[in-house]
DNA sequence: ACTCGGTCATACCTATGGAGTATAAGCATG
DNA sequence: CATGCTTATACTCCATAGGTATGACCGAGT
């Protein structure tokens, strides 16, 4: 039996007609006669009973014909299948996010994506930027969402937002007894609380940057990895934050939060960008639809 | 895509090596290197990644093979359950059964059909004699139990077994105050209770032929179409019947049962012959299939 | 009753392509 | 570095699927 026979057969019992299944099968009626004579006999069972004028299916036919469908069936899926997986719109993707992505960026993304590829199997990992990095590498995620820029040649990125940054006051703190922005030169009086400085994650080195712009080196008391660390430090009263903005999501008491006044500073500081980040080599088709998906170019 | 690329693709799936999986179909391994190469150009994907020393399943290549193995055990399964169907050991039978069939032959028969051919399935009718003959040719039943002799060209019949005849008495008849076999001309001046005569059934022909064998005539009150309907009239105390053995376990308040004395009696009236009946032409396969299991030569 | 139109089966030819043998090319392992 | 395993390629042969032409048969309609 071949898959031609099958679906002569198939045609041959909807039909209930050689010649009109040989149409539908887009060959002459001689070859499907020949083909299902010749399965027959392979079978030693009779499909059909026909004289010149009709044509019925045996209920041995019946039997055989119903599985046939199902395989056919079967294959049709497995050939989408095959093609929705090698898409990326099928299979698994292991993505990573990091900071204060899980804020904004996060639930946003894996929303679209869930959208328009539900077939996909998503599993979270929650880790700083220089562990996704590694993890990237290799192959634990296959996805990073992270703060930009990352610098590694294995590793490309995407940018999806920006956010500008907001300063997170303590309560009592003496710049709370006004309104509207705080400008960076307020601080310089301020103790820091700020991320731990990993290789490839450059917010500390942003936030020295940003200091010395308005002119002094930053007192930095403690250094933490997470931004839920970071405010909650802050919520101490042990000092002053620097953070995107979306990290004012993390309604903690004691703390609040106030616009960081941007004027004369270069956009690549006042503004914090995230995005994604994935292997250049090697990445699940999955990792390459969600990038499509969520983030065109 | 064919057959034999669903089945190369499998075999290299599972032996992860095209030349064993090229010995395991039973070709050479240059035809099928091509007959893979040209399935994934006719699909358009890779489904193995392969160098000159190892190959691997690319997830898309899992995604299609898993339901190839689908298509394939529904194929086999298609295959084998078209044979089952046309050696009737799969499908639908329809059993008639009459008279008193129903209290030692069908039972056993049915049971030792149903051990040996469990994927058939039955569908049983109670009907006269009669109306199995007729219900046996119109393909209403496919198989009937019935008292033989039939005499029908279309209908062939199979004899299973036979009973003794055994006489009930109604309660107070005066040959109870005996025990042991009953002679039939003892019961010359009882009155009896018999089957509707009806046509290619002859047990009431019979009755009188016995009874004439004995030198008279038997007066005959009621006749009615059942086993049942004889036992209860019996019962009533309207008269006596002459019924199969097998009617001894309508046990029924107010009748008693003894056997017939057979001595003298040609075989052919002492004895009830049961068996089975089929149409001679257009019987389906579990009906022919029924028959060997049930009554081999 | 007979022709006509439609059905499925048969005969035969062509050409596609599947299978084989021989061989090359590439990468491990010793 | 050589050997031995792998997969890929080249080329030939023939089995067979497909086509056209035709036959046999039956039912419907005139």
């Amino acid at each position: 039996m071949d898959l031609r026979q099958m679906r002569f057969v198939v045609a041959v019992a909807e039909e209930l007609s050689f010649t009109k299944a040989a149409a539908r099968c887009h060959v002459s009626q001689p070859p499907l006669s020949r083909a299902i004579r010749e399965l027959e006999e392979e079978l030693g069972l009779q499909l059909f009973e026909r004289d010149t004028h009709s044509v019925r299916v045996t209920l041995a036919g019946q039997a055989l014909i119903a599985d046939v469908r199902v395989a056919l069936s079967a294959l049709e899926k497995g050939v989408e299948s095959a093609r929705r997986t090698a898409a990326g719109l099928k299979g698994a993707l292991k993505i990573g996010f990091g900071g204060s992505t899980v804020y904004s960026l996060m639930p946003s993304l894996v929303r679209r994506f869930r959208s328009s590829a539900s077939d996909v199997d998503l599993e979270f990992s929650a880790m700083p930027v220089l562990s996704q990095i590694e993890a990237l590498r290799s192959g634990v995620i296959d996805i990073g969402l992270l703060r930009l820029p990352i610098f590694d040649e294995l590793i490309e990125t995407r940018f999806v937002h920006s956010e500008p940054l907001v300063v997170a006051l303590p309560e009592g703190h003496e710049l709370l007894s006004r309104s509207g922005p705080v400008a960076m030169s307020s601080l310089r009086t301020s103790k820091f609380i700020t991320y731990e400085p990993t290789r490839g994650f450059n917010f500390h080195s942003d936030l020295l940057a940003l200091c010395r712009l308005s002119g002094f080196n930053p007192e930095i008391t403690h250094q933490v990895p997470t931004t839920e660390a970071v405010v909650g430090i802050v919520a101490c009263g042990e000092g002053v934050a620097v953070l995107p903005a979306s990290a004012e999501r993390l309604r903690m008491k004691g703390v609040f939060f106030r616009p960081l006044n941007a004027k004369r500073i270069p956009e690549h500081l006042s503004q914090v960008r995230f995005g994604l980040a994935w292997c250049k080599e090697g990445a699940p088709a999955t990792a390459l639809q969600f990038v499509e998906r969520v983030a065109p170019l």
